[in-house]
DNA sequence: AATGAATGAGTATTCATTCAT
DNA sequence: AATGAATGAATACTCATTCAT
């Protein structure tokens, strides 16, 4: 594993560990195994770990999402397994996620952030442009559109309860089943086979 | 305009201006027009602002929501209207807002995000509420919940656009017609009369 | 004594035991009986000390330079005199004013030295000046401008013996007595009462 | 051209245009064309470039004197030549001098000091030597010792003008016109040929 | 309640130097 | 001789907070 990438990973653990605000970077670098100058070789700065830490986090929530989502279900069956296996990533990242928000949201790298998700916006677009010809949502929606649309609406309401509600179990799933039920409404279902 | 009110206003454009990291205590008492120390007898930290302050954005947002809505018209018409206006705030204050969801999520204030919330949960949970009796809405939608998914919903695209993206105004137009659409169909508008 | 004469005078202090290089301002702050954060509320860096202390170490040059030459002696003993008091202030504080020249040299404090010297430059002056009215040196001598070229002259010399030589005492003495010779040519010494 | 050269010469570029404080190891052997580590097989450290660079700046000072001096001419047309040189290489590398003299006056190198200028005051010495054969000089003034007093004093005087003062061209004329009278009369002049 | 001078803990960053290749 | 990636010691400066007035 190059060091870039041991710098990565060390410093999501240290994150999640002990939050932004507190984690220095004689940390990172110490669980990384390598000096304090040598970070200084592959990041100009503390600030500039965000977006390469964004990108890790959405390639694995996209990973984590692509394993979970059945190509041969149904389409509805899909994305209800979207739903779960975003909810999942946000139960377990909660905190490392939060941290990529406000570090990303405090600096200049916000723009990074649309090429960052990017990948993301463009599995989702492809998964609606599919369902969409098969007839099995609604044909009026823009697959590109709706494809931002729908990570906003699931990310924000897997935010809610397990960021700023009081992480309760029950109470997440109930919430996931009103917005998978709101989506499905909103898409226009119909049962047909992936 | 009591000190308190002075600092917290004091400090939304300080930190609009200069970016929450960057802003000292300093700068807001500046403005002010008080002394470092005054700002103790009102908030125990610098931290402790970042309440009042998203009370503050929340109270104006509602605000805003509640005079650009017309409780007469057809509620369709009035859900427009709501995602017109948590557009129009956003686009204003999105840099702002970012500040608020960054400092609330990198502090022990998280719980409070709630309570912050609430009653802007609450005002659209009614207007659901009405809609259902009226027969204006799907009558499968529990109110409570849809209303913490719509305002992720509506807030989330908002700020891909604004803050995330290029601030394109005719982009962020229509997304707002798919944020809209996609929400027309997801609670069943009939055309009912407020 | 105020904070900042404080900090000058122990600054002074820790240069000439430690040298510029490699003191802290953590030394300074220690000696002057004072908090790290003091130091910036009347210096905004370690560079900005050096006009300080220049101008102290000049303001104490003169001192001991007037109080050595005696006004009723002739002009040629005064400039004897003279040429004795800034040989040693030279001897006696070599090293703090090596640091000076190259705290001065190597910022952008550079000009502020003029002024710093300008009360030494304007005594030498005035001296050359009442020499000439009495006609004890050479009438072709521009007062302003020599008493440059003379502060120079001694100095230059001074720092040539005690600063790159050796620091012989004996050899101290003979170039300083060759250098008042050089000057009381060069400026056609008449021995007339001061 | 050796590499050893290389680094002395990239390193009075590198220091004339940035400073003696802020040039870093790195930026001396990009622009020398070579390794990190390839300096340190020909310096053991940083400040024992110091020397070399002063060495290099006397020789040329030296050449530059040499070359403008007229063997042939009246020595007092000489001297004058001297005062000239002296002031055409400060006016030109004042920023590189004030340096050397910082540089060599913050470390342990001072004693070098000596050595490096031995030959300037050598070939001052042997003129001086030779005028005062040919009665053209003061009978009574020291070679050695009077060529170490005219090199100070015609380089304090020409820094005062252009590293301190306002670097203004006829102001500099005026002094140099002034400090060659100052000497004239400390060696009494008599108009005899070289 | 208000002031603002004083505090001092806390850390990101730099860069001369090393050494395995 | 030459390289340049890696090292890690070293410190100036910031700024939230305190407290005597």
């Amino acid at each position: 594993m190059g060091k870039k990438t041991a710098i990565i990973h060390s410093a999501i653990e240290v994150f999640q560990e002990q939050g932004i605000e507190k984690t220095k970077i004689s940390d990172i670098v110490k669980r990384a195994g390598i000096a304090q100058g040598t970070f200084y070789l592959y990041f100009p700065s503390k600030l500039s770990l965000m977006p390469a830490i964004a990108e890790v986090m959405v390639m694995k929530t996209i990973e984590i999402v692509k394993q979970t989502v059945d190509d041969e279900a149904t389409y509805p069956k899909q994305f209800e397994q979207m739903v779960e296996a975003i909810f999942e990533v946000n139960k377990e990242y909660y905190e490392i996620l939060a941290v990529i928000y406000s570090g990303l949201a405090s600096t200049e790298h916000i723009r990074e952030w649309e090429s960052v998700y990017a990948p993301f916006y463009e599995w989702i677009s492809e998964k609606l442009e599919a369902a969409k010809i098969a007839g099995a949502v609604r044909q009026s929606i823009k697959p590109d559109r709706t494809a931002k649309i729908i990570i906003g609406l699931i990310e924000s309401t897997a935010e809610q309860v397990f960021l700023y509600a009081q992480h309760d179990e029950s109470e997440a799933d109930r919430q996931k089943e009103e917005v998978l039920d709101f989506m499905s409404h909103a898409l226009h279902f119909q049962t047909v086979k992936g």
